[in-house]
RNA sequence: UGGGCUGUAGCCAAGCGGUAAGGCAACGGACUUUGACUCCGUCAUGCGUGGGUCCGAAUCCCGCCAGCCCAGCCA
């Protein structure tokens, strides 16, 4: 599907970021005469993922929603976390998305020079000063809920802050010797604004700047300035933020900048039965608990792409969810049902049989093949027809063969008639046993009238089953995903290690495929006659076929009490 | 306990003073050469709660209750 068409039944929906733009643009104000401008603004310290999509959707959908731009801009104020090794990876994940940055891919590191002279410049504006106390001191001294903090350095003269500052960046004073501090408000109720830090020693080397500086900004300080010289008129960010945006406005009306822009905050996305926090994902990974970050267990959007994902489900789930300030957490079924929605329109169906049984049509000619059309994609003619072959010896799924049937049950059991896919009807004969008990042939008659799986004579034959020939079919490996939790809501719980699912994976091998999957281009979707959705696991190579299934279809045998 | 925010169905979510959109899930049924898909139907006399204003309130006002966020030299 392509991921900018709108869904039909979504057509007027909005929300209130969009309300507030509108309206913004109608007061004909601050932004008269801008164009909408985002931005989305990554911390490169880790990967990418499904809750990141969302604000990405947010940020650059929002953008063209209003024909205006989105940048792509790192957030490295903080060396001691970031790594470039993050950086190629943000950008490849929000490029598979289909979003586009075109020139406009920033670093704030870029803009350092120029906020150390804004901050300079609010020192001799009396805004700012330098203070030595301590981490410690600093927190014994924040007050709390009813008293207010204190800083004995509160008024120091601007000659003696600029000074200093200018020795902080020197290097003449270790870490966490001094900060620079925005003269604020020592009794608000509004911590963020009880005189915060805007300037910190850090020696550490920086990914990009290297040594040649070892203070740093601040995120309060920084973001609004990075937002405003980079002419964003919109600074969407989630709701964590919201009690920031006093001091957002503060750095915008007394920092000498070129814009204002405007932050609005919006809810993060949650999604039951998965873990978002970077820090319990990091776990996972350093502690051997999934195979890397772009495991398909895992959330990260390289994951979720390795499961089968495809960057139109996960856009049109992101715009489904909407926007709103409500905590929320979305169901995981939702985004497993926009991949089927978008799978079902679009990936090629193939025939493949994950717990092979061995069928042999008794009347069927020893050494006889011959071949069957078959469409790629009923609902999509122009996606073409694959030949099939055919003989003897076919491998059915296991499940597909009953000897003694439950009610309701339609598919093959002693005496029954089955549809062989597009292939022949069948009548069941038998079944022959190893010494446990366990079925290892099943014997059935074509009836050669039947040739496409027609009924010439009009008989009705209920079921019908998928099936790939044995004397020609390729075998692959097949990984089967469930959740990487036991329990409905992980996040709750202090140890989630603890609630682990020690299932999740389930590898399948000897499973049957079509010979010609071997040739098709990956990463690739596919939907696999009754199996559900699968897609090529990006390391599998022609001798070596796996897949990874990304939903099941939907069988609503097993639940229903009738047949 | 100070500040900020949020409460519409099992889960999301529109609505912005004129009598509760839509999607997911669920449940009925039709169709079916995938027990899938598709299609049709059902699903809040009710909008956290108690008052008030009004001809009329999910929408405005007041009080309560519940949940989330904030005391990093993280973002």
């Amino acid at each position: 599907m392509d991921p900018m068409q709108k869904n039909p039944s979504q057509e007027e929906s909005s929300n209130f970021i969009q309300t507030f733009i509108e309206q913004d643009i109608a007061e004909n104000g601050r932004f008269a005469g801008q164009r909408v401008h985002t931005r989305f603004p990554p911390e490169p310290n880790g990967y990418l993922h499904i809750g990141h999509a969302k604000a990405i959707c947010v940020d650059f959908g929002m953008a063209e929603k209003f024909n205006g731009l989105c940048n792509l801009r790192m957030d490295d104020t903080n060396p001691t976390k970031e790594d470039t090794e993050y950086v190629d990876a943000i950008k490849e994940d929000i490029a598979w998305l289909g979003f586009s940055w075109d020139d406009r891919f920033y670093y704030a590191s870029d803009y350092f020079p120029k906020m150390y002279e804004l901050a300079v410049g609010l020192i001799r504006k009396g805004l700012a000063y330098v203070c030595e106390l301590t981490p410690e001191q600093m927190r014994e001294n924040r007050g709390d809920l009813t008293h207010p903090a204190k800083s004995p350095y509160r008024d120091r003269p601007v000659e003696e802050s600029l000074d200093l500052f200018a020795r902080m960046k020197a290097g003449e004073f270790p870490d966490g010797a001094m900060t620079l501090r925005a003269k604020i408000d020592l009794n608000s109720g509004n911590f963020n604004m009880r005189d915060p830090v805007i300037y910190r020693i850090n020696h550490m080397a920086h990914h990009r700047t290297g040594t040649t500086w070892c203070i740093y900004p601040m995120y309060d300080f920084a973001h609004p300035i990075e937002d405003a010289l980079e002419g964003v008129t919109h600074s969407l960010c989630t709701l964590e933020f919201e009690d920031h945006r006093p001091l957002y406005d503060w750095v915008i009306a007394h920092v000498d900048l070129p814009a204002k822009p405007r932050q609005i905050e919006f809810a993060r996305l949650g999604i039951n039965n998965t873990v978002m926090s970077k820090r319990k994902l990091r776990r996972l990974v350093e502690e051997g608990f999934v195979k890397g970050w772009d495991d398909p267990r895992m959330p990260t959007l390289c994951g979720l792409r390795r499961r089968g994902f495809t960057p139109a489900s996960i856009r049109n789930f992101c715009e489904r969810i909407g926007v709103s300030k409500v905590n929320s957490t979305v169901e995981y079924g939702f985004l497993e049902h926009c991949l089927r929605e978008d799978l079902n329109a679009n990936a090629r169906r193939t025939m493949a049989v994950l717990h092979p049984l061995k069928l042999v049509l008794t009347n069927y000619p020893e050494g006889q093949h011959e071949t069957f059309a078959v469409e790629n994609n009923p609902e999509r003619p122009e996606d073409g027809m694959r030949q099939v072959t055919f003989s003897r010896e076919l491998w059915i799924e296991r499940e597909d063969f009953l000897e003694e049937p439950v009610k309701g049950y339609r598919r093959l059991f002693p005496g029954n008639e089955v549809r062989l896919k597009t292939a022949y009807i069948v009548r069941c004969t038998g079944c022959e046993k190893d010494e446990n008990g366990v079925v290892t042939t099943v014997y059935a008659t074509y009836d050669p009238e039947t040739r496409g799986g027609d009924t010439p004579d009009g008989r009705k034959v209920r079921g019908t089953i998928h099936w790939v020939d044995a004397s020609s079919c390729v075998d692959a490996e097949v990984r089967l995903y469930d959740s990487l939790f036991t329990v409905a809501e992980p996040d709750q719980e202090e140890d989630f290690l603890s609630v682990l699912n020690p299932n999740s994976l389930e590898v399948l091998q000897g499973c049957k495929v079509e010979p010609d999957l071997c040739t098709m281009q990956k990463p690739a979707s596919f939907q696999f006659m009754r199996q559900g959705y699968f897609c090529f696991d990006l390391d599998s190579t022609p001798e070596h076929l796996v897949f990874n299934r990304s939903v099941s279809l939907k069988d609503s045998f097993n639940t229903k009490k009738k047949g």
